[in-house]
DNA sequence: TTTATAATACTAATTTTTTAGTAAGTCAAC
DNA sequence: GTTGACTTACTAAAAAATTAGTATTATAAA
C-alpha cells in the first residue's frame, strides 16, 4: 500500500454519503434515511458513526438531545483519497487506462463529455 | 446494488494481477511473485485461487504435477466491472465526477493527456 | 523402494466489517 | 414524579475476508 489509505468500507460510505448530503446530521436523521431504501437497526447507524468519528470522518457535537455530527473533511477530499486508493489496488496507480475505461464503456452523454474536454484543455 | 457486483476482494485481485501478467500460473509461481513483495503463506495463495476457480474467474488444468490455472474472463472485462461497481459506490453512478477528480487530481503526464484528449475526440 | 519435495484437500484460526441487542440515562408531557 | 420516547454507551453476534495449519497424496530422485 502506497498510501496510508483513507478508503471507507462500504457501510461507512454509504452513511457518509448522507451525512454530506444533509451537510450535518444526528444519528436519527441518517437512520431515517437509510430507512428510505433498506432495512437496517438504529443502533448500527449509531456503531458506524462512532467509528467514522474515530477515524476523523465525523465530528459530533452536543446539540440539545443529541449529539449532531458533522465532516470533518470536505467530500471531495475523502473522495480523491479513494480514487487514488482504487487507481493503486485496480489499475497499479496508472490513472490512464482507468480514464480509457471510463471514456469507452461510457455512461458519459454528449454534455460530460463535452465538459471534460474542456478540462482538459485547460490542464495541458 | 444495482449490477450483480463482480467485484474482486483485494485478495481476489491481487492474485489475479499476477495470474494476468504471467498469462497462466500453478500456485506456485502466484506464491512466488507475491512473496517477492510481502509475507504471505502457501496455503494462503492457494485458498483464494480455490475462491477464484469458484467464482468463475480462473480455470485450472491438470498439467504435469500441478494444476496450470488460466483467467477465465479478460482482464479489461473484469476491471471494466470493478470500475461500475466502484462508480455506483463511490460516485452514485455518475462518471463524470470521477473524470474530474482524475483530471484534476492528475497524476497524468501530458503524453497521457494527449491520448485522452485523441480518445474523447473519437467518442464524439 | 525409501526418501525428500511439492501439491492439494480439508479445515480452521484470525481479522475486519457489518449489524444489532441491552441497559442506562435524559427530557418532556402528563 | 411517573410514563414514554429518544439517545447513547457498552457489548457482542453474524458475516465476510484473509491467512494459514495439518494430513494426505503424488512424484521424482536417490
Amino acid at each position: 500500500m502506497r498510501h496510508p489509505s483513507t478508503t471507507l468500507t462500504a457501510a461507512e460510505l454509504e452513511i457518509m454519503h448522507e451525512v454530506w448530503r444533509l451537510k450535518q446530521a444526528t444519528v436519527r436523521e441518517v437512520y431515517e434515511a437509510l430507512r428510505e431504501r433498506r432495512k437496517v437497526a438504529y443502533t448500527s447507524v449509531m456503531t458506524v458513526m462512532k467509528i467514522l468519528e474515530q477515524k476523523g470522518h465525523l465530528r459530533k457535537k452536543q446539540e440539545e438531545r443529541a449529539y449532531v455530527y458533522r465532516p470533518s473533511r470536505p467530500r471531495a477530499q475523502v473522495l480523491r483519497g479513494m480514487v487514488r486508493d482504487f487507481v493503486d489496488r485496480v489499475f497499479q496507480g496508472a490513472a490512464k487506462p482507468l480514464m480509457v475505461h471510463l471514456v469507452e464503456d461510457s455512461r458519459l452523454s454528449p454534455e460530460d463529455l463535452a465538459e471534460i474536454r474542456r478540462l482538459l484543455s485547460k490542464s495541458q
